[in-house]
DNA sequence: ATATATTAACTGGTATACCGCATACCGAAT
DNA sequence: ATTCGGTATGCGGTATACCAGTTAATATAT
């Protein structure tokens, strides 16, 4: 007798719940966490609830302040800036490392990502975002570095929070498949080093919108 | 009215004292850590020793078997490999970065770091392999950038497990130094691509070397 | 003797009660 | 009116008891 699925724990949907929770904007930056309450609300003990706000701190999406409550982080510019920096290191590794290996067929997978992207450009902006996190986590998994890629999993969960900004006009879509495409053009010349310009130039111009539509606030 | 000190938790001295007892080699890979006697040792509960070792699961130290048990994880050449990878793709962008902002006064903190190397040489390798983490974490400080600064010291960490190898003969030490040196003289220049290429450069030699030494085993 | 069912002794997972710090409130002293 | 100090309350931190799979030794039937 074999175990079909894994085990999941409560502590895991606790944690998937908060943090779509917060991704969504359900739960707003500075609110406060109250363990007691959401383990009512959610029909659990506290345990589970306070090691999913582990995890959460140890993501840096909450912070404990001892004795006070848990409250919900908020996102600055610096933030966003930390955040494009850690893409742009890492991606333009990703691109460097992969290019002259790169095979046929995950070039043919994300050519298809990129054509279901042009699809949803004037359908959903959340499918949208989604199908470029696949697009760029695609690459990063031809690396085969499991730490490399759960770190930029991390950072696409941030991406998330203000993500939404990032293709909030029609503009900033087009220049995205743009750009898109203009990876894909240097990953056809397997050259490493242009792979590597196209990306880092792709998240540079990201960083750039994203900063410019919140310079106003705060 | 000033907080004098932080408050540590018994979560984090659990977290501190299991995470040195892997790193000095006093738990070693593929042991079983149980919480009941972790916790009786230590005249704590089973609670924060849990949430300690929940820590340590994220950092990847160790590995939650449900209902059987915590392993920490042994290393093989694919950690090495991985590590060292994400060490050249972020030690370069902060060398790229921070090439033309350093200031004389951190110039002369690395100077200063490097000449006590170079006293500990034929002393501590304990010691040289501390300030050489301290080295490489100053340059990283300077790009502000706390995302990738929590990232690299986690990498730091895991450097301290297969670190003692690394600097274990005299001729890697003298190597070391050189390297430090060609890293310093580089920044001289404030050149961000030589910065950067001096750097990897240090980064892909301490590779060789590991991985040469990690060679027959397994 | 061997194969199989049982069960006892582990483990981590969860629920819950209690502790101690931080804060807000309120009354007494100034 | 202001300030100081006690105190009630709410929070995370910790201790502990119990639950639920897993495993392996053991009893039992063949």
């Amino acid at each position: 007798m074999k175990k079909i699925g894994k085990f999941v724990s409560y502590t895991d949907q606790v944690y998937r719940e908060l943090k779509s929770a917060i991704v969504s904007g359900d739960i707003q930056q500075g609110e406060f966490l109250q363990e007691r309450s959401i383990a009512e609300q959610l029909g659990v003990s506290r345990t589970p609830v306070r090691e999913a706000i582990k995890r959460l701190e140890f993501e840096d999406w909450v912070e404990t302040l001892p004795w006070k409550g848990v409250v919900v982080k908020d996102i600055d510019r610096q933030d966003i800036i930390e955040v494009f920096q850690c893409r742009y290191a890492n991606e333009g590794f990703v691109g460097e490392r992969v290019a002259s290996t790169i095979t046929d067929e995950n070039m043919a997978e994300l050519k298809k990502i990129k054509s279901t992207m042009e699809e949803l450009a004037d359908e959903s902006r959340q499918e949208f975002i989604n199908e470029d996190r696949k697009f760029h986590m695609h690459l990063a998994q031809l690396t085969n570095n499991s730490l490399l890629i759960h770190f930029l999993d991390r950072l696409s969960d941030q991406m998330l929070r203000f993500g939404i900004l990032a293709v909030k006009d029609k503009v900033r879509i087009k220049e995205t498949l743009e750009e898109h495409q203009a990876i894909i053009d240097a990953l056809e010349t397997r050259s490493p080093e242009k792979t590597k310009e196209a990306i880092q130039r792709h998240i540079d111009n990201s960083q750039d919108v994203l900063l410019h539509q919140t310079k106003e606030r705060e």
